[in-house]
DNA sequence: TTTTATTATTGTTTAAAATACAATAAGATG
DNA sequence: CATCTTATTGTATTTTAAACAATAATAAAA
């Protein structure tokens, strides 16, 4: 079809964009509508598109994530691709493709891209019909995902879990820009799926030359309210 | 071309596999030779191809393998794919490819695997005219690389540093069933880019309760002999 | 104003891991 | 037997990680 041109349907990009919420950790998804033999059909999947001709992955992983969120100078970095012949044959995704794309597509080999942002950015979506929400990593199993979308996420995690191991300083895009030391424990902690010790994390804190204690404490508790910090590479 | 029945001409899939000679990393690299405007013309090219139709990103990687080296049950691991719309725009490797796959090629988006052996295991090539050697990493600079497999090859040390680092026990892919622990200490400062203490690293390997001490000393060194161990998991 | 409840903040002791450092033993060769 | 080369081994020190609870600050309730 005359889209060959423009776009190149044998290759996508997906997003794995995770926040946190001050608990746990969420991930970005876009609601999809199906009709289906007259039945409405609803379920999610990951911000993600087929990739233009002219335009190499990264360009495509950004530009695909502002399209369907708005959101802008996200660093998306590539952590896998999935691409197994039956990734795109169940038939409600063959259909929602070719309604979307005006595309006949057959298989799909798609790279996948992880980011950490702050939950509190706007997401605006620029299509009707489309809504981008977060969503409970820990209620992923009983969500209708679409494609593999389901195993994306997960090696996404894994991902995350990795890197930010090898790079912890990449934990601050989690956090909001002021924030208190409990919330970075307690992020860390689900991250590393541990329980740290609060003497002996603000023992490390307290090294970390790049976090600076700021004049103010945080608002709206019912309690006594905790120091502020910000992160300063 | 009918060709495109068989294969999927967008997507390749491309093995860096390394070994370790006792002093350096080396990678294994296939020759290339083309006749261009009647000039013989020689490079190298990591062992790859374009998937088939009907075949998972895994299973080609395998296959694709095998039939350039004669490797088999070789554990390769992806770590990243690259898709530029240049990376096929060399005249030289577009000339390769349509000779070689009988099909008219556009772009295609590689994904690249890892993979650690022993760089004693024999390989056999089944085409004529197909090479396979060992290179020594160190001359890379020096040498001429097909498409971007400069820079996949560079990534994919990256990555095995970074793997090795969690996963420490795949070390012993690199090395021979039986092995001095002065091999060890060698090959794992040549990965970590270290200079380990010697009394230090014994240290260390002593509590490496996988490591089985053998009966044996190594042979034809022009001294005292070092006792062999092997890996047992 | 006082009491109560809730979370914030802070040190010390102990155990484990990493680092620095060199002398002696074993075997090969002439 | 003397010499050469590499293998093998221990101790002291520093650094890092882990275990463990009392007091301070503030908000809310009495």
């Amino acid at each position: 079809m005359s889209n060959e041109n423009i776009y190149n349907p044998h290759v996508s990009v997906d997003c794995v964009v995770f926040g946190f919420d001050g608990e746990r950790l969420k991930v970005l998804l876009i609601e999809r509508n199906i009709t289906e033999q007259n039945e409405l059909y609803n379920d999610k999947k990951l911000p993600g598109s087929i990739i233009l001709q002219d335009e190499n992955l990264d360009e495509a992983a950004s530009r695909v994530l502002n399209e369907l969120t708005g959101l802008k100078n996200i660093y998306l970095s590539q952590f896998r691709s999935f691409g197994g012949p039956d990734r795109t044959k169940n038939p409600r995704d063959i259909l929602w493709l070719e309604n979307t794309m005006q595309l006949k597509i057959g298989r799909i080999v798609t790279v996948a891209y992880v980011a950490l942002i702050k939950i509190d950015r706007k997401i605006q979506v620029k299509y009707e019909n489309t809504q981008a929400n977060w969503y409970d990593l820990n209620e992923m199993a009983s969500m209708n995902l679409a494609f593999d979308h389901a195993e994306i996420i997960k090696k996404g995690l894994d991902h995350i879990r990795h890197q930010l191991d090898v790079e912890p300083h990449l934990l601050f895009e989690l956090l909001p820009k002021k924030f208190t030391i409990s919330q970075l424990r307690i992020l860390n902690d689900v991250v590393h799926q541990t329980r740290s010790d609060v003497r002996n994390f603000q023992k490390k804190v307290a090294q970390m030359s790049y976090l600076v204690m700021l004049d103010e404490v945080e608002d709206g508790v019912p309690h006594r309210a905790a120091r502020l910090y910000k992160y300063k590479k």
